[in-house]
Formats: C-alpha cells, sequence, structure tokens
DNA sequence: AGCACGATTAACT
DNA sequence: GTTAATCGTGCTC
C-alpha cells in the first residue's frame, strides 16, 4: 500500500547520522511541470555534518555555493561537480549548523519510462544508481539549490515509504573522499540498503 | 585573471 | 583495473 504522508521537517531537525540512516526506504518525488510524478525509495546515502567534518563542503566556511547547508532544515542543497554533474542532498540539524545529506541511489518506482529518456534509454538499474545519475533521472539542478523540501507547494520533497529493518542495512565509509585526512576518509557514515533487500523493498511499494 | 580541483560517470584495457 | 570528459567554484597572485 503505498501511502502519501510528506515527511515533515522534524524529520529532518535531527542529529545528521539519524536522518542518514532513516531517509532509507522513504520516497523522493519530484512533480514535472507537465503534471507527471517521478519517485524511487532511497536505498543509499551519505552524512556531512558540520565544519570539523574534513569530507564535508562545510571545511571552508561559508560560501555561496554551500550557503544551502547553513540554511534551515527540509531544505535541498544541491550543488554541480566535476564540470558536469548535478548533486542533491538533504539539508539537516538546526539553522546555522551546516549539515546534510547526500541522496546517493534510488529504487525506482514511478515515472520510470520518463527517467529512462532523461537517462538515454540505458537499463533500468542504472537510472537512479549515483548521486548524478538521481539529478539526471529526475530532472534537479541549480534551481531546486535552497529548495524547501516541506512546503506544501514543493515540487520535490519526500514522502514515508516502507523504511528497512536494521538488518537490512550495511554502513561504511563515504565514496569519493580520496584526499580527505582520516578519520573522516574512513568514519562509516554511508548507509546502504542491502541489495538482497531490495526486493522485498519493490513489494512493499506496490499498490493492491 | 589564472589555475587546480572535484561527495561522478561512462567508456575502455 | 584506468582514464577522459568538462566547468563552476574558491583560492592565489
Amino acid at each position: 500500500m503505498v501511502t502519501r504522508r510528506r515527511l515533515p521537517r522534524a524529520f529532518f531537525e535531527r542529529p545528521t547520522l539519524q536522518v542518514a540512516r532513516q531517509v532509507l526506504g522513504q520516497r523522493l518525488v519530484r512533480l514535472e511541470p507537465e503534471g507527471g510524478r517521478l519517485a524511487g525509495l532511497i536505498v543509499e546515502a551519505e552524512a556531512y555534518v558540520g565544519s570539523e567534518d574534513l569530507g564535508c563542503h562545510a571545511r571552508a566556511g561559508r560560501t555561496a555555493r554551500n550557503a544551502s547547508m547553513w540554511g534551515p532544515p527540509g531544505h535541498a542543497y544541491v550543488y554541480f561537480t566535476y564540470g558536469m554533474h548535478w548533486m542533491l542532498n538533504l539539508v539537516t540539524e538546526r539553522e546555522g549548523f551546516p549539515a546534510a545529506v547526500l541522496v546517493r541511489a534510488l529504487l525506482p518506482t514511478e515515472g520510470v519510462e520518463v527517467m529512462r529518456r532523461r537517462r538515454r534509454g540505458r537499463p533500468e538499474r542504472e537510472l537512479t544508481d549515483g548521486p548524478a545519475k538521481i539529478c539526471q533521472a529526475l530532472a534537479i539542478d541549480r534551481e531546486l539549490d535552497g529548495h524547501d523540501l516541506c512546503n506544501p507547494d514543493s515540487r520535490l520533497f519526500l514522502e514515508a515509504g516502507p523504511g528497512v529493518p536494521e538488518q537490512a542495512v550495511t554502513t561504511g565509509p563515504r565514496v569519493g573522499l580520496n584526499s580527505v585526512a582520516e578519520p573522516w576518509k574512513s568514519i562509516p557514515w554511508r548507509f546502504q540498503v542491502r541489495p538482497e533487500y531490495i526486493p522485498s523493498l519493490a513489494e512493499e511499494e506496490q499498490t493492491p
């Protein structure tokens, strides 16, 4: 049974590690201007926590690019990197403290054909299995940086999904921090749904 | 004004 | 396993 309760700001206004864990199995929804609805269950996320975290963009202080991370929780922090890719983060904790959860992978559930077109005909398993792929499939870019995910009129938001039990979650070091100093490089702030659990997630998501 | 680099991806050996 | 693609950003001169 697919329910459509939007996650409230209180969900995001918590310690970032909790949000990164709890966001697994929740539904990311993108409403298209034409009226279409794209959605997927979050199956991988990472926590980036404060200016002390040398893996976090906030390490160098507040800049025009990372300003959204200092803003209120429940907003999007969308940034551009590698000259071609956009990344979606969910801002967490209290306003004034820079922290966010990077959404790294989704199980696509609604609007798959639209996603496939945006992803240039790639197979379904490659539609949203990376942070930049998600932004491509869901048409997320700079326009959505700072966007309030909890506003009722928002075209990008989270809905309460089935969630995942503890035994279905694995943790490990965050990806792509190759030149970052320890302990930040190896600290296990990456949260993933175990691949073998994903079929049952997909099953729970089906509408009777 | 110039420059090194990046929370990645796709293609290739 | 390796590497090119591609450019906004933030730092230095």
